[in-house]
DNA sequence: CGCCCCCTAGTCCGCACGTACCATGGCCGG
DNA sequence: CCGGCCATGGTACGTGCGGACTAGGGGGCG
């Protein structure tokens, strides 16, 4: 596994480096400077696990590279970095697909913490930015969830459907609903992206809903 | 995380129980004799990410258990065990979806790693034990590893036809071929044995649990 | 009491997926 | 040298999947 820096100022690229070798992590550490070379680094290296973004990119916005790599390694998680510490720009980034927010001003220590926690498969956001029921972490109800958890052995609509006992078409709004909280657009990314947000595998869920 | 010991001698239960609770591994520890405990056990606690099974059981083929515990938890890792270090055996083992091979003549350490190796994502079979190429725990072809990958990333056909530079019916050719190999009928199911053989980066949080 | 969200579910539609059958060319081993 | 496996693909076909649009019943909340 191995953790790619995002950010165009070199002395955070360096102390991030330094940080992140010298913790309890083992991951390799790659960093860059621009969204482009992100790109191309993952595209190459299909090991990376996580992206430290920076969110003030010259030149670039880094909620729209956080769409990017969403997109295009929709398994990639990415933690959003910025001196900004307002909770508005934390529930944002998580909104908008970032598995955790870390801002500058955390210690080494505390940084090390947040990405582990992320890699364990938590959504991290630092304990002073205080998130809705509505963007917690998960955001899925609960009859999404069963259906994820379906979704993540393999399971067709149909076989889902009679495992509830609804219409399969109810099936295909659940797994549409998973689909957009998740930002992905297919059920095989749906699965890896819950897995890496760490609410699947769950327990097998039958009939004790109602 | 826990590991679930299934074997019917309460002797080698018992030395199971103590290497690993002694050992570097943080994982709790379960133990039960016979097939239908052990999946009891499964469907109750879905913290377990691993299952040592032992081949000998009796009353109960240790293949079919396999065989059973991969259908309904196709995300648990399982390690067969036996007193016999026969290759054929540990192939065999390997090919019906086992993760690791495991003789009874290991010691505490080479155990341990054995299983770590497991957790870690990788297929464990003893050095001993030399599968050949047609046996290879995978039974894939480089082709066909190389759409597995980009299967385990979520991406449609026609997607890794054009990073393949190949025709969409030569992806699926491809795609179906891996279905055959690995047993399961549609893509999301082959990314989850693909996972639990190893033979995928799968998610990181097991791997960096540790 | 509206307002909103969730669960349910219907139709329609287009594309994706998976399978069947078949064919070509390359490469390897008996 | 020929049979076998592999990678490549072409047509065709049935089914699965996922989106767009719509909608009613139920529960929570201002």
């Amino acid at each position: 596994m191995k953790i790619l820096i995002v950010d165009d100022h070199p002395l955070f690229r360096a102390g991030f480096h330094a940080v992140l070798e010298q913790s309890a992590l083992e991951a390799g550490v790659l960093s860059v400077s621009s969204v482009p070379e992100a790109l191309q680094a993952l595209q190459k290296d299909s090991d990376i696990g996580l992206v430290l973004l920076d969110i003030h990119l010259k030149g670039d916005d880094g909620f729209a590279a956080l769409k990017v790599i969403g997109e295009r390694f929709p398994t990639t998680a990415c933690i959003m970095i910025s001196g900004d510490e307002q909770n508005s720009v934390a529930a944002r980034a998580v909104q908008s697909g970032a598995s955790g927010f870390i801002p500058k001003s955390f210690t080494a220590d505390e940084m090390t913490v947040a990405i582990q926690k992320v890699l364990a498969g938590e959504v991290f956001v630092p304990e002073t930015t205080n998130l809705t029921a509505a963007e917690q972490p998960n955001g899925l109800t609960l009859r999404q969830l069963e259906v994820i958890s379906m979704l993540g052995r393999g399971f067709s609509n149909k076989e889902i459907a009679r495992a509830l006992d609804v219409a399969e078409r109810t099936v295909k709004a659940h797994v549409s609903a998973v689909f957009e909280a998740l930002n992905v657009r297919n059920r095989t990314q749906a699965v890896l992206v819950a897995q890496r947000r760490g609410f699947l595998p769950s327990t097998p869920v039958y009939a004790n809903a109602r």
